[in-house]
DNA sequence: ATTGAAGGACGGAGGAGCAAACCTTTTGAC
DNA sequence: GTCAAAAGGTTTGCTCCTCCGTCCTTCAAT
């Protein structure tokens, strides 16, 4: 029925456990083992990948046949996975030959993040910064000139949507999900999109004044030339000043510190 | 219909740039999703565990009943687990009061790297390198002297094990362990726990003379100087030095870059 | 009008995980 | 010595997830 497919339940919250230097390392070895299903690591990738512009609006996903096969899963898995996309209405999808499967556009407003999130932001941007440094030094060791030029590009075009966040935004993911691409490591790759996506959920309902964005964009810039000097340590640090920036914010905002 | 063509419709500057760096994102998006179950996770973690030292050999586990609730499993999955473990000769167990789960003493031997596992071993060396540059950074910001303290003198345990790799080893994980969690980040101890295990799978069969070590423990020294100092840059460089001596000895050994 | 490609729906089989018992062995407290 | 407590060991039955196969419905291209 068509309530089997409601499946949007919340998995209940896990009771997070503060790590202790001086206590043993059990509290890390014995903390509770996250087991996701196939439907919900589905519908979590798809939902991360349109919500970070990874799938642009109006785009059309490979058909279900093909799509289920690709991700390694039964067809009525992935079903169950795009019908909670339709029912959040991130997608549609429209029948019959040369239909499919559709991001919606406009997108739906993204949700106000959650107390469980918020109350995780440290650890997200702890996350985010290991990711980032992992990628602008390997990115600095191993991309070739033609990603610096298109990333260099995407760079400029990041300067004519300084008035408009959301655009800003989703190219500012294409930036940094871009470097990861040049580093030719699938694994920085999915690393990235997690961390850009859990940092979407943490700062898309935050004020960013063109100012702050300007001179955001102004340290892609010096990123994107010490990678491009094969300068490993100023790209670590100025990818470490960018994120810092981030980080004052949210710390003014946010509780606990 | 309206939907569907505004997919061609020129949109803003940002759209030229899209689907720029070598392929589009769908490959990351739509790789397989590949969902461990609560058992696999669980004979991971405790293996993983073991192999580093975080249970040293002869030390009980939690009393099933009270590990499965930490777990956040159920008995029976737990007790899959076990009987796992102890079919490999990780663990045993004893019955009556007074009993339980026990670490096997001595270990069972390392079994040598998968042909997967040797594959995959850029993409292991990748996320290792992401990781401990996190910690670095981040033990350079938050860690508390006495945690320095107890790492300096690890340190200085481990210029005894120079003749044995095994129990360098083991104190070398701890060291690595131990300063991801002078970090205070629950996932970064987590991440480089993982990181650990993924590396040890990998060089455990490799033979590291007593010269390499010793010149390894001194970058160790120098890292944990560099952080005692608040000095982030210098840690992400000689925690970055420090890996890459692993990966050179690695791309000698193995095919395939 | 036909056809092929797409989404949509249904039902059964198999397995993972959970829950709640109950059994067996040991040993420390009395 | 007895016994109760604390541990691992066993069994049973249930629920839910996932898979597979099959069939239905829609609709643009031909």
């Amino acid at each position: 029925m068509a309530q089997r497919l409601q499946r949007v339940r919340v998995r209940s919250p896990l009771a997070r456990v503060r790590a202790s230097i001086a206590g043993l390392p059990s509290d890390a070895v014995f903390a509770p083992v996250r087991s996701q299903t196939a439907f919900e690591e589905t519908v979590e990738r798809l939902g991360t990948a349109i919500k970070l512009g990874l799938l642009p609006p109006g785009s059309r996903l490979p058909a279900e046949r093909e799509l289920c096969t690709r991700l390694g899963i039964a067809r009525s898995t992935l079903r169950q996975a795009l019908t909670a996309l339709a029912q959040s209405g991130h997608v549609f999808a429209t029948r019959g030959r040369g239909g499919g499967t559709f991001v919606s556009d406009p997108l739906p407003p993204a949700d106000p993040p959650s107390a469980e999130v918020l109350a995780q932001w440290r650890e997200t941007c702890d996350q985010r910064l290991a990711v980032e440094l992992g990628v602008a030094v390997r990115a600095a060791q191993r991309a070739h000139e033609e990603d610096l030029d298109a990333l260099d590009s995407l760079a400029a075009a990041l300067d004519d949507a300084l008035e408009d966040f959301p655009a800003y935004r989703q190219a500012d993911v294409r930036l940094h999900v871009g470097l990861a691409e040049a580093t030719r490591s699938v694994s920085l790759v999915r690393a990235m999109t997690d961390a850009q996506g859990a940092m979407t959920d943490l700062i898309s309902h935050i004020a960013h004044p063109p100012e702050v964005l300007s001179s955001s964009n102004a340290q892609h810039r010096r990123l994107l030339v010490a990678v491009r000097e094969r300068d490993e340590m100023r790209a670590a640090l100025v990818i470490t000043e960018h994120l810092q920036a981030t980080e004052h914010i949210l710390a003014g905002l946010l509780p606990g510190g």
